[in-house]
DNA sequence: AAATTTACTTAACGGAGCATTAACAAAACT
DNA sequence: AGTTTTGTTAATGCTCCGTTAAGTAAATTT
């Protein structure tokens, strides 16, 4: 069961391992960058649910992400893997939108339990809200798993919902190829990437009986969920 | 909403610290004690509606607390927490009366679903409160175990009272297997998750006079109760 | 207390559903 | 024309799920 999706920046690289090799045994699924700066476009690029950053980095310090990162997003929980307890520092950090810190050698079991409680937090106001799109005609409810023309009823695999809650979020807009990839597969590799356009022919299938529905190819960039106004 | 007071025995002083907070936070009142000696003078004092012991700890350890704690109430849960899952353990910590042991690092959901799965059972045995679910033209009544049709009736064990209860609260809605799980069995593993699906079979058995109610499977996914207006 | 019943879990196996991979066709760039 | 990218269908193989039966432990009866 996947828990959900952690950018860890850490640029002591055996640390680093061992941090992600843990949160992946409990299910969580972790990017792990080695700097600030690769942290930054990883997180421009993919959604996650929690990031983990540690402060002393080599390009980019933890302190400066932060900010960056809660210039795009004030939801998203950032949690500092510090050396230091001093307290200035703390205060430092909760300055710069940090939600938590913990302070280095802490155990891996403290540290899963501190993210938990804040996805936990998150979580809760997420669980209950519909979370319905409108395309032409036809309703996507994305916890049923349905999309809806009048009264009939399509009923979409889990893939095919995640795939196209990505695009019914973006509607309009042009999604390069590896940004669906990370974010609707977690990673891009060729394979997955002719995986991603046999669902493409399935949901395109889906939407035939509204022809206003295009979901249209841009060749060698990406895709375009586009809604037709009839 | 006070949902309880918890006695907490944990010597790790940072993990009982994100207990209690997250436990307060959900609404109970917790006392947190740093060794066993402590808890128990605490136990003397004060009525708890449920244990959380550690069980290496200080002074008196998990076990030995536990005993102590059984000779004055056999009713109050017990749930160890413990570090090691070795088999021995578990029965060590069996025979000395706890209801439950939780392996560390546990997530604090799954502690907190799991108190919650004690308190709802002690709690039955004190509340009246009629539950009924209307479901086709089947009538579910909790407190009795049974499913009207008509006059006849048909008697359910526990198990499968709290099953079919959680997916009458819900009727509609696509619930997961994991949230199923926590909330009527309180943890989430590969064999309670094999049992579930016979308690399915079962529930889809007893429906089997209303072709209405369907339990419908969501695959990869989770669940659905389902009842069609004829 | 031994035997039986009851309730639930674990094992085992078969089948269905699904994502991926493969294979080939079509389209779009060079 | 040749190469790369994308569309589509079919084959593969894995994971999940349904079900029956066997195992285990507690409760009840004899």
């Amino acid at each position: 069961m996947l828990k959900g999706k952690i950018l860890l920046a850490e640029d002591d690289l055996s640390l680093g391992f061992v941090i992600k090799d843990s949160l992946q045994d409990v299910g969580f699924e972790v990017t792990h960058c080695p700097d600030g700066e690769v942290a930054w476009q990883q997180f421009q690029k993919k959604e996650f649910d929690i990031c983990l950053l540690d402060i002393n980095m080599p390009v980019r310090d933890g302190f400066s992400l932060a900010k960056k990162i809660r210039q795009q997003s004030d939801v998203v929980p950032i949690i500092f893997l510090t050396a230091k307890s001093l307290q200035e520092d703390k205060v430092k950090g909760f300055q710069s939108g940090a939600d938590d810190y913990i302070t280095k050698p802490f155990s891996i079991e403290e540290l899963i339990l501190r993210i938990e409680v804040f996805l936990r937090r998150t979580k809760k106001l997420q669980a209950d809200t519909k979370e319905v799109y409108q395309l032409g005609k036809l309703k996507f409810v994305v916890n049923e798993l349905k999309i809806y023309s009048g009264k009939d009823a399509i009923t979409l695999t889990q893939k095919e919902s995640d795939l196209l809650r990505f695009f019914a979020q973006h509607e309009n807009k042009v999604l390069k190829r590896d940004e669906v990839l990370l974010n609707v597969w977690g990673k891009d590799d060729y394979f997955l990437g002719r995986s991603m356009d046999v669902f493409i022919t399935k949901l395109r299938k889906h939407f035939k009986s509204d022809p206003n529905i295009v979901l249209e190819t841009i060749h060698g960039v990406g895709f375009r969920l586009l809604i037709n106004k009839p």
